[in-house]
DNA sequence: TTGGTGACGGGGA
DNA sequence: ATCCCCGCCACCA
């Protein structure tokens, strides 16, 4: 058992598929932790980028994508959103209804 | 052990 | 939609 809450979480950021989006707040939902949405953002911004966890597919409640300066430049988030497919309702909302993942059929233990 | 911190979320005005 | 406030959580000095 890992209580390692970090690695739980990007165990299930990476199973996130391409073209769609979670929310830190769904992520924390699927790990057992319903108000831990601000844990699930810590966990990510450590996020040893040689694992090669698709962070950038984890966005806000209401579709707005990360501070600009956190994937290295103004737009890069987006940029590799569209690139898999994303679907935007606006310039910096991405079309949650369409794009929300609807998150891991098996359950995440703790 | 305590306290500060932040890639959050929800509710109210 | 925007701003503000507050509760939550794991981490790290």
């Amino acid at each position: 058992m890992k209580s390692n809450f970090y690695e739980r979480v990007y165990t299930v950021t990476a199973e996130i598929p391409e073209g769609k989006v979670a929310t830190y707040g769904l992520i924390a939902r699927w790990l057992g932790k319903p108000r831990g949405a601000r844990a699930v953002g810590w966990a990510l911004r450590d996020v040893p980028t040689d694992l090669h966890i698709p962070a950038h597919r984890v966005i806000y409640r209401d579709g707005s994508l990360a501070a600009s300066e956190v994937f290295g430049g103004f737009g890069i988030q987006k940029e590799r959103l569209i690139a898999e497919g994303v679907p935007f309702k606006d310039d910096d909302h991405v079309d949650m209804k369409a794009a929300v993942w609807e998150g891991p059929l098996h359950v995440v233990d703790e």
